[in-house]
DNA sequence: CTTGTATTCAAGCGAATACTTGATTACAAT
DNA sequence: ATTGTAATCAAGTATTCGCTTGAATACAAG
């Protein structure tokens, strides 16, 4: 065996993984799956695509190794592998964050659209949590909170939040934070937040981001 | 604009640079430019193929904002476009190694066929440089040592290993490390060494490894 | 200007990909 | 057993991709 048919096996089973992520369905899929478990159905309601061409997907992503499955009942879940998956959606993200200047773009240009102030920094976050000054909000859906959310957060996802607004302590001032840098949900919460009188901002950082960066991340209820 | 259209627009784009990612030549191209910058003709002879193809290959990467060139001379230079995408490659090659068996057992089977021992940790290899107990051997071509090496390490290239064995201090081991995993020059130069008489062993972390671990890596002769 | 070299462009062809539709499997619930 | 639901499979089609070949640019050197 030689070195170039080393090189070859090598670099192209990677490029399986490589192809994985080469289509923009099988990426947004990726990004629910960091965030929970899902079924099949589920994820085919999220990315707007027919079941069967999700299914087909899924396929494609479990051949590179990047998801797994098992069946329960009669659905079958579908999860991220491990964590280096999990890194590697985060890498490619920021790499897109970094130098594709339409995405930074668009997401500025919603943003505006929206009325939204500038995301508080990571390390701004940390920095008023330590002081216990404000409340950290969970605005997704219960089972993404439970697979894993920001120690210490409180999950009212954002359809429930103006039945659920007095839950909330009117002393203190709310960060929202929902999938990610490109997940809307923390916007509408913080536009909601601020109709209502509160002092109200979001963070751009998802639990993925955080679990990469190192931090803690709790699990349950 | 609602959210379906800043989804469509954010991983279009980024399915873009996951097309970069799937095939094996690009990802090849990717690593050897992740070492030192490279013309296109020394790219096409390193991965084996046509000069016009090397070329294809390489305005995708740059469509994909992943690599950046410019021209100096009669020739053009192809870099890597910054950090984010040395960050990007490692992940990807992490993932691999953790999660495809057939990654991991072709190299495995090299190693062993070269008789070559295991690799040794990279936090054992700094400890031993902290002894002050090793020569650590940078065995790549001069032009990527010169782009970025361990700090302290020797620029010896494999071609040259034999003919300046009497430069190299025999009263300690020897550490010798080249590309990255699936590069075999360093298991070459510890055979070399062996031989020679010499207590050697490999690393298999590359420096874009150590860029992306944090580590700082030197620049120039 | 002419020659030579490095790189890119353009056309063409076989293989692979994405999505749709309709059938099929697997199995829980009744 | 029958029904209903979740998921996968299979076939078909339009599109895209990867590589080759030969021509075209660009430009440094003589």
């Amino acid at each position: 065996m030689d070195s170039r048919t080393l090189k070859d096996t090598v670099y192209g089973h990677l490029a399986r993984v490589g192809k994985a992520l080469a289509s923009p369905v099988r990426l947004e899929v990726l990004d629910l799956l960091a965030q929970a478990p899902r079924t099949v159905e589920d994820l085919a309601r999220e990315v707007d695509a027919t079941v069967a061409n999700t299914s087909q997907h899924l396929q494609v992503l479990r051949g590179a190794r990047l998801v797994e499955a098992d069946k329960r009942g009669q659905h079958v879940h579908y999860r991220l592998a491990d964590a280096s998956v999990s890194h590697l959606a985060v890498a490619l993200r920021h790499m897109g964050d970094a130098r594709l200047a339409e995405i930074d773009q668009v997401r500025r240009a919603f943003q505006a659209e929206r009325g939204a102030l500038e995301p508080i920094p990571r390390a701004e976050l940390l920095a008023r949590v330590a002081r216990d000054e404000v409340t950290v909000l969970d605005v997704r859906a219960p089972e993404e909170f439970r697979a894993g959310h920001f120690p210490g957060a409180r999950s009212v996802p954002l359809s429930e939040l103006t039945a659920r607004l007095d839950e909330l302590p009117r002393d203190r001032s709310v960060v929202a934070y929902c999938r990610g840098p490109w997940c809307v949900l923390a916007l509408d919460a913080v536009q909601m937040l601020r109709a209502a009188g509160f002092v109200a901002a979001h963070v751009e950082e998802g639990v993925a981001d955080w679990r990469a960066a190192g931090f803690p991340v709790a699990v349950g209820a």
